[in-house]
DNA sequence: GGCAAAATTTGATCGACGTCAAACGCTCCT
DNA sequence: AGGAGCGTTTGACGTCGATCAAATTTTGCC
């Protein structure tokens, strides 16, 4: 029956942790029970495993994505077919949401990191929901605006800051804003994270060596600080 | 009675082509007459000489732009004072747009880099309109949409290509689609282009040479390509 | 035109990071 | 336990682009 890694479910089949993490999207909170019925209906849900492709540049779009658990990857390719990461997209995170207004085609690569769920929603029918029903156009908007803000950060960070300093960044974001130590466990694989940041794996591994003299210990994805504020100072 | 280089003005004061950019904004462009009119009277318009800052990262965000006339340089700073740009905004674009949905103070620093002419939009009244005008609220989402793809964009050339990769992208995305020659006109310095590649002047300047062997001349602002399908080539 | 200031180019140097290859460690599988 | 396969680390090396300084060109302004 399944000769493929994809899996379509109807969203009754969701498990209580993805159904939690769908109604907190921002494309689905605070709406209208109306409103929610609506995009429902455009809705669908997948199942992927692991490297299973998405959708490929260029493609004609129809749907975009939300993340329910697990993780993709954007990427686009180089001529001589060298990968570049765009974004991590983990639970939560919209992608391709851009195409609500914009091209008809996908502007890079979209590929599952991990097993995944992910809910699909029908361009065409969410776009004609917004412009009816005020709530979820301004949940669009409130998407857009985020997304666009971490994606203009994404850039300031690349041309800003090193290797370690990204890495730095990275931890102190996920650690509790006081000063002393604190410990934080990665998500997913070091070289998802490498990508994120704009690294070879082999770099963000020499980013972690650099900062055990920051007191930064890593074993394998746990990342154990030893006094954050120190950290704070580059 | 003007001490600074900043100049109010009402918007009966635009010059021809401002008036005419003005109304070729996608926030103002295929809006109803009553919509128009209200977006209107959130927007002010504002002179600016070179260098004039615009706002500094952090500050209280009440309002966001257009550009009319001129270009601005958004721009981050490191704590050691370097200067990264994120973005040059030039006639018809749009900035601080995000924070109509987002976070409430500015998230990186603006300024002139020429004499300029702006529209400014009061944040609040126009979340106040896009709620209740609905296109306006697509107006919205459609900018947001271009911008983030745009800036998706730029992560990706960053990440992708070398510099004189990158330069001869920004010369072919401006040159006529067909080969053969062409010859196309910086709008503003070079140094401004290097900016917006995400390069130092010195790295523009190299990459310039190198493409010399691809058949690239430039002088001054002009800039002229033997043949252009051998450049899109690499 | 001619001077002062700013922008750009060029040269030299250096550090950061990508790439390739090999070693190491971990996980999963039987 | 033994191995196969994958992810990560380490080393060696090369390239790209930042930085500093100086030369040169361009621009703005009387």
């Amino acid at each position: 029956m399944e000769h493929s890694a994809k899996t379509m479910n109807s969203n009754l089949k969701l498990s209580n942790r993805d159904r939690s993490v769908l109604m907190k999207t921002p494309f689905l909170t605070g709406l209208s029970t109306n409103s929610t019925l609506r995009m429902l209906s455009a809705m669908s849900v997948v199942n992927l495993a692991t490297r299973h492709s998405i959708f490929r540049e260029g493609e004609r779009a129809e749907l975009f994505y939300c993340v329910l658990s697990g993780y993709v990857r954007l990427y686009r390719l180089s001529q001589e077919g060298r990968e570049a990461d765009i974004r991590i997209c983990g639970p939560g995170d919209t992608f391709a949401e851009c195409l609500l207004y914009g091209e008809d085609t996908y502007p890079y690569h979209a590929q599952a990191a991990e097993n995944a769920t992910l809910a699909t929603f029908d361009i065409q029918m969410v776009r004609e929901i917004a412009s009816e029903e005020k709530d979820v156009a301004q949940a669009v908007m409130m998407v857009l605006s985020r997304h666009l803000l971490t994606t203009m950060n994404c850039v300031a960070n690349d041309r800003l800051f090193t290797a370690p300093q990204r890495v730095a960044n990275y931890i102190l974001e996920r650690c509790p804003v006081d000063g002393g130590p604190a410990s934080i466990r990665l998500p997913f694989q070091k070289s998802l994270l490498a990508g994120m940041l704009g690294l070879a794996p082999e770099a963000l591994s020499r980013a972690f060596s650099t900062l055990r003299k920051s007191g930064v210990t890593v074993r394998g994805r746990a990342i154990q600080v030893m006094d954050v504020s120190n950290l704070r100072n580059l």
